[in-house]
Parts: structure tokens; C-alpha cells; sequence
RNA sequence: GCUCCCAUCGUCUAGCCUGGCCUAGGACACCGCCUUUUCACGGCGGCAACAGGGGUUCGAAUCCCCUUGGGAGUACCA
């Protein structure tokens, strides 16, 4: 049998990394299984839904390289995969519960419904314990509803503990009369989540259903419509959540929780993917830094955590700051330049770029960082700090400032070459007979007014002459 | 409240199922040293954990129970 997953979110918001990180272990899953990856849209909220939430989470998906292999703009033999296209069929399972006696119209009020969940909580009865439960009442619901009364239709649940095999957690038993009838039609004709999730993924064909933790107790309503329907149950793999530092759910003052968010910040998609998957999840060995594409022949459901995980971005940083480090300058290139704004930058030459890129890539966690890397090869003026003024007290420096600003003014070109400026430092060390550290610093704190910085061979040659120039005039 | 779930360094985790190889391994962060003109990278080293209490056993991080702590659910949201 074909491994078929599906991620299902619901257009409310933009993708969160919790849902990206849900939508990753079904990724993989299908990829290391040779199973298909399904999307489908939980559109059934209709006050919250919207198609610019579809469309921006569709695209942060893409983003990440979880592409589906059915569903919204692809397709597939199973549609449609939006669930507000697909409400006749949960129309139909209903009134079939309900031709059953398996589900059953409700006309409490609001009052009646309020009243008796207060009962339940004080004193322990079920949550319902309305008249309509009882068969007695059910060919008068029937006739209200075709006289044209609207109703919803609560599912009848059986007395009976339920239990369900979990790949992360084992064995999950739930005691009998724990929960209530629930509704699976709203009065609107709309399904609840409960309901059409497990009719989706019954005609879905899906064999394992990953998700959050915090669907484990829905689980227990879910495995009671599998039954009634007489589907097949998939497996489950409830993966551990998500949390804040303060160890509570993560939500906005963590800091940023949307995909969109890193993805503005020049996070990498594959290191907030890198790092998403092994919160949670372990490599067999003990591997850190990863390509997803990698995985496929060691992810294995049984290497999820069962603990939550505390999500602290500074491990993600550095994986960013991997990934960078990893990736060649050519695609280096083209993926900076999104987020390179400095205009002096972008007007210059590939070369130029590459080189630059290439001397900071070790330096920075995120590509926007260059931009400030940029600003420091640009300062003109020179910041009289401690330091610099530590380095122009030393008996050598003068010696070298009044050279290096003697064959500056030689200089016709935009940039000094590296071969003159070879020559520049030669010239320090045999006629001015200055070396190692005196010359190294003594240099730098000239040119660039600082005390440290990436490689001057390489740095120098790649700062316009004229703001070489002003930095030493400015001593 | 009730139900379900969880518990190893500050954080992510390996080990747990199938007790001895664990004086508990790796990674981030932090500290030190080496390398380097400097910074960064890299290398080497250090700091740092089996929540507590009972069992079972020759032996427990690993199995059982209790306590404590944390999380999730308890909607005509998903």
C-alpha cells in the first residue's frame, strides 16, 4: 500500500513554524517512504478563512521546498482539497450517521446547551444530556427538519473506553464517557473539524496522519467516526509542540513565529527547515547540519521525541551561518541579491561582488548582514577610538600613513590592485623595515580606522580609492 | 475540576523499548588555549544534566509505583 500523508491548515494566518515544522515530518515521511504528500485546505471557518492566508501560506511553503504532490494547484484523483468545495459529501455521511441512528438533529437552546455543560463540570454528568439523544425523540427531529427547522446534527457517542496505537506515544486509552455528543454539523450545514478531517482522510486515502500533540484528544472523537463510518483507521504520530522560553505555547512575544517573518528576516529555507526538523526529531547520526532532500533514507517515525521543545533561535542562527558557509559563490550571488539594498553594491561588477561575498561569508549568520558589511567598507570618516589612537601612538605608524597616503595620490584608477598593494606593504617592511604586527595593524588603522577586520589583501583592493583616501586625510 | 501526554546539561538532544559497554555522548551558547597582523572561521579543551522519593534487581538514566513540575484538550475554532 502506497504511504499517502497530508498536511491540512487552515487559512486563519500565515504559515506558523509550528505548521511548517508539522508539514516537514509529513514531507519527509512521503519522500523516505515513496508515499505521496497531500495538502489540503481545513477552509470550513469561514469567519477567519481567507485566500490571502491560503495563498501567503501556499507560498511560504514553496518557500521552504514543501511542494505537495496533490492538492491545491496541482490537483490530483481525490478533489477537491479545499473543504468548503466539498461539503455535499459531509452532507451525505451525516444524514447517513443520522439514517443510522449513529448521529442526531439537536434543538436545544443555547440556554439548555449552557446549563448543562455547567452541570457537567459541578457535578460530573456527561456534557450532553439533551432530550435528543434518545431514539424516543428522533422521528419528531426528522419531521422538524423536513418541515424546514434547522438543526445541528450531534454525533451519538458510545459508551465504551476508546484507544488508539500512536508511533510517537504507544498505546492511548481514553475511558468511556469522557466526551460528549459532539456536534459534526453545524446549523449552517457546515461541518466541524472533527467530522470532515476524518471523512477527508478517509477519501483522501491517507495512511498516517502527523500532527501536533494537541490534536491527541480529538483523536478520541475521530477514532469514534471512523468506526461509525466504516472506514480503515490510518496510523498516528502526535509529535511533541512547540514552546516559548517561558515554556508556555509560543505565540507572539516569542518573537517571530510566522515563516513569512524569517523569511523577511534572510533566514535560509534550508536552515529554518534544518532546524525545525530536529526539534523534535533526531538524526540517526547524530548529524546537526543536514539537507532535507538528505533524510530520505533515514527518517523514521520512531525517532520522534515525546517531550516538548523549547524553541530558542540561536541554534537556528548558527545554522543559518552553516548553510551560508556551505554554499558556493555563485549561488551566493544570485541568492543575496534580494536583500542587498546598498546601491553603491548592486552597481558593481560580479567580480566585485563575489569577491566581497567571499570575504565576509564567514562572518555574518544572515544575508542582510552583508548590507552592514557593505556600510563599514563605505565609512569615510574614521571613528577616533581608543584603540585607533593607540595604534597612530605607536613610533612605526606615521612612517606608514605618510607612504600609504603618498602612493594613494598615484593612484588613477578607482581601485588599487593587489599587486600594487603588495608592493605598498614590501615597501613598508624593506625600506621602512617595519613587520608583523606593527605593520599589519599599523596598516589596517590607517586605512580602515579599525583594529580588526577580514584579510587586507583582499579587503583594500575592494574599497574605492577616493574613501581610502578621506580615511587617511582624516587622521 | 476532569481527561490525555511529558520529565537527561541553560537550550536542542543521544542513550531508555531489548537493565551492566554511562565515571551519561554530541550540538548551540559560554569560558580557556592553539591558529591568525586583527576579527571571524577552524582545531583542541573546559563548564554543565539523568526532577524528588520509594520499590524490583547482583546491578537502573533505562522497568514499576507515588510525589512534584510542565504541556495539551475540555467550542455549532481547527
Amino acid at each position: 500500500m502506497t504511504v499517502r500523508v497530508r498536511f491540512a491548515p487552515s487559512p486563519t494566518g500565515n504559515l506558523h513554524i509550528g505548521g511548517a515544522r508539522t508539514a516537514l515530518y509529513n514531507y519527509i515521511f512521503a519522500k523516505s517512504q515513496g508515499g505521496k504528500y497531500i495538502l489540503r485546505i481545513e477552509d470550513t471557518d469561514k469567519e477567519r478563512s481567507t485566500k490571502e492566508f491560503e495563498a501567503s501560506q501556499l507560498d511560504d511553503m514553496k518557500w521552504l521546498g514543501l511542494v505537495h504532490d496533490e492538492g491545491p494547484g496541482i490537483g490530483g484523483e481525490y478533489g477537491p482539497y479545499h473543504q468548503i468545495e466539498r461539503l455535499d459529501i459531509y452532507m451525505k455521511y451525516a444524514l447517513d450517521l443520522v439514517e443510522q441512528g449513529k448521529a442526531f438533529y439537536d434543538f436545544c437552546s443555547d440556554e439548555d446547551l449552557e446549563q448543562m455543560s455547567l452541570k457537567s463540570k459541578e457535578e460530573g454528568t456527561p456534557p450532553y444530556t439533551g432530550k435528543w439523544k434518545e431514539s424516543s425523540t428522533w422521528d419528531e427531529a426528522k419531521a422538524r427538519v423536513a418541515a424546514g427547522e434547522k438543526a445541528p446534527i450531534r454525533f451519538l457517542v458510545s459508551d465504551k473506553d476508546v484507544s488508539f496505537k500512536d508511533h510517537v506515544r504507544g498505546d492511548v486509552k481514553f475511558p468511556k464517557g469522557m466526551v460528549g455528543d459532539f456536534v459534526i454539523m453545524r446549523t449552517n450545514g457546515v461541518p466541524t473539524y472533527n467530522f470532515c478531517n476524518v471523512i477527508d482522510d478517509h477519501l483522501h486515502k491517507i495512511t498516517h496522519v502527523i500532527r501536533g500533540e494537541d490534536h491527541v484528544n480529538n483523536t478520541l472523537r475521530q477514532v469514534l467516526v471512523y468506526e461509525a463510518i466504516g472506514a480503515d483507521m490510518p496510523e498516528f504520530a502526535h509529535v511533541s509542540l512547540l514552546i516559548g522560553e517561558d515554556r508556555q505555547k509560543l505565540s507572539k512575544r516569542h518573537g517571530a513565529t510566522s515563516v513569512k517573518q524569517y523569511r523577511e528576516q534572510g533566514y535560509l529555507p534550508e536552515a529554518l527547515v534544518n532546524y525545525l526538523c530536529l526539534l523534535g526529531w533526531s538524526h540517526p547520526d547524530e548529524k546537526d547540519i543536514f539537507k532535507i532532500e538528505n533524510l530520505k533514507d533515514v527518517f523514521s517515525l520512531s525517532r520522534f521525541s515525546k517531550s516538548h521543545a523549547i524553541y530558542d533561535i540561536e541554534k537556528l542562527k548558527w545554522m543559518n551561518g552553516q548553510h551560508i558557509k556551505a554554499m558556493d559563490v555563485d549561488e551566493l550571488l544570485t541568492r543575496t541579491s534580494p536583500f542587498m539594498t546598498n546601491d553603491f553594491y548592486n552597481q558593481q561588477t560580479d567580480d566585485w561582488k563575489k569577491t566581497f561575498l567571499e570575504l565576509y561569508k564567514e562572518k555574518i549568520t544572515l544575508f542582510p548582514d552583508f548590507n552592514e558589511k557593505m556600510d563599514e567598507l563605505l565609512n569615510e570618516s574614521v571613528e577616533m577610538t581608543e584603540d585607533l589612537k593607540d595604534i597612530l601612538s605607536w613610533e612605526t605608524t606615521p612612517a606608514i600613513r605618510d607612504h600609504i597616503k603618498a602612493e594613494l595620490e598615484k593612484v588613477s584608477s578607482d581601485y588599487v590592485d593587489t599587486d600594487a598593494f603588495s608592493e605598498w606593504m614590501n615597501f613598508c617592511k624593506k625600506e621602512l623595515k617595519i613587520k608583523g604586527k606593527p605593520l599589519f595593524m599599523g596598516l589596517r588603522g590607517v586605512l580602515t580606522g579599525q583594529n580588526h577586520g577580514p584579510d587586507l589583501k583582499v579587503l583594500i583592493p575592494l574599497t574605492p580609492v577616493n574613501i581610502l583616501k578621506k580615511r587617511v586625510a582624516s587622521l
